[in-house]
DNA sequence: TCTAACCTTGACGTAAACGTTAAGGTTATG
DNA sequence: CATAACCTTAACGTTTACGTCAAGGTTAGA
C-alpha cells in the first residue's frame, strides 16, 4: 500500500525533477538532441513523456536505453536497423516473459522458455564471430609484440660484447 | 640466381595467370566490381598492375587485403577511414622494419622497434575495448540461458509430483 | 578479323545517419 | 508579465558507401 502508491504521492515539481530534458539527456549522453530527435523518428527510443507543450521528457530507463544503443553503434558498427531488431528481440523477450508467468501449464512454460532461449542464441551467434574475429587480430598484434621484445633482448646481449 | 630469375622466366600469358581480373576478385570476394573501384578511388587497394589496355589485375596479396579490409568492414564496423588508417600504420610498420633491418647501431634499432610497437599498442587497444563489451553482452546471455535452464528444471520437478 | 563479352571512366542516383537553418511555440525567471 | 533561453516540426543539406546507367575502348575466341 505504501511501496504501490509510491509514484501518486508526487507532485509535478517532484515528477519533473525525476526526468530529464533532451538537452540533459543530450550533454549526459554525448549525443546531439538531433541524434535523439532522428532516433525517435525512426523508432528507436521514445522518451518516456512529453510536457504540457508537447516538450520530450527523458526518465532513466530511456538514457539506459540510449547507452546501449551507443555502445551497439560505435563499439560493435551495428546498423540502426540492426540495433532497433535486437532491442526489439530483447522486448519479445520481456513480453515471452510476462506470457510466461502467466501461464499455467508447465509445458507450455517450458515452450515459452524455448523461444525466448533461441532468440537469444541467435544474438550469441552473432557475438561470438565476432569476438573470435577480433581475438585473431589481437593475437596476431601480441605475436608482434612478442618478436619485438625478443628482438630487443638479442640487441641487449649483443651490445653487451 | 635461380630463385631471383623466378619470374623472369614466366612469359606473357603466365603471368595473366598469377593475376586476376576485376570479376574474378568480385565473385571471390563476395564484393561487387564497383566496390572495388571505389576502393581504388578512396585509396584503399590499388590493383598490382594493369594490362596494355588499362584493365585492372590483381594479385593474390590485393585479395588477402581485400579480406582484410571486408572484416575489418563487417565484422568490426570500422569506417573505410578508419580501416585506410589501420593498414597504414601496418604499412608503415612495414616500413619501420625496414628501416630496422638497414640500421646498424643497436640503440636506433631498439628505437625502432619502440616506435612500432606504440602503433601495435594503439591498435591493440581499439580491440581490447571491442571485445570487453562484446563480453559483457556475451556474458549477460549466458546469464539469461542458464536461468532458463534452472527453471526449467524445476518445471520438470514440479511436474512430477 | 570480327564480334560478344568484358573493361574503362564519368556522372548521376540512393540509403543511412545525421547537420543545419527556419518559423514559430513553450518555459523559467526576474 | 515580459523576455531570454529553450523546445517543436519541417525541410533542405551533407557525408559515406556504394548502385546504376551511358558512351566508348579492350580482349578472347571462332
Amino acid at each position: 500500500m505504501f511501496a504501490t502508491d509510491e509514484y501518486a504521492s508526487l507532485n509535478e515539481e517532484q515528477i519533473q525533477q525525476q526526468t530529464l530534458t533532451i538537452e540533459q539527456v543530450a550533454t549526459r549522453t554525448g549525443m546531439t538532441k538531433r541524434t535523439l530527435r532522428y532516433y525517435e523518428e525512426v523508432g528507436l527510443l521514445f522518451p518516456t513523456g512529453r510536457t504540457e507543450g508537447n516538450y520530450r521528457r527523458y526518465s532513466e530507463e530511456d538514457v539506459q536505453r540510449l547507452g546501449r544503443i551507443k555502445e551497439l553503434r560505435d563499439l560493435l558498427g551495428f546498423s540502426l536497423t540492426d540495433i532497433r531488431e535486437l532491442l526489439l528481440a530483447e522486448e519479445e523477450r520481456e513480453q515471452i516473459k510476462v506470457a510466461y508467468n502467466q501461464e499455467t501449464e508447465v509445458s507450455a512454460k517450458i515452450a515459452q522458455l524455448e523461444r525466448s532461449d533461441n532468440l537469444i542464441r541467435g544474438q550469441l551467434l552473432l557475438i561470438d564471430e565476432k569476438i573470435s574475429a577480433l581475438e585473431q587480430m589481437r593475437t596476431a598484434l601480441r605475436v608482434k609484440l612478442e618478436r619485438h621484445e625478443t628482438k630487443r633482448t638479442l640487441l641487449r646481449n649483443e651490445e653487451q660484447l
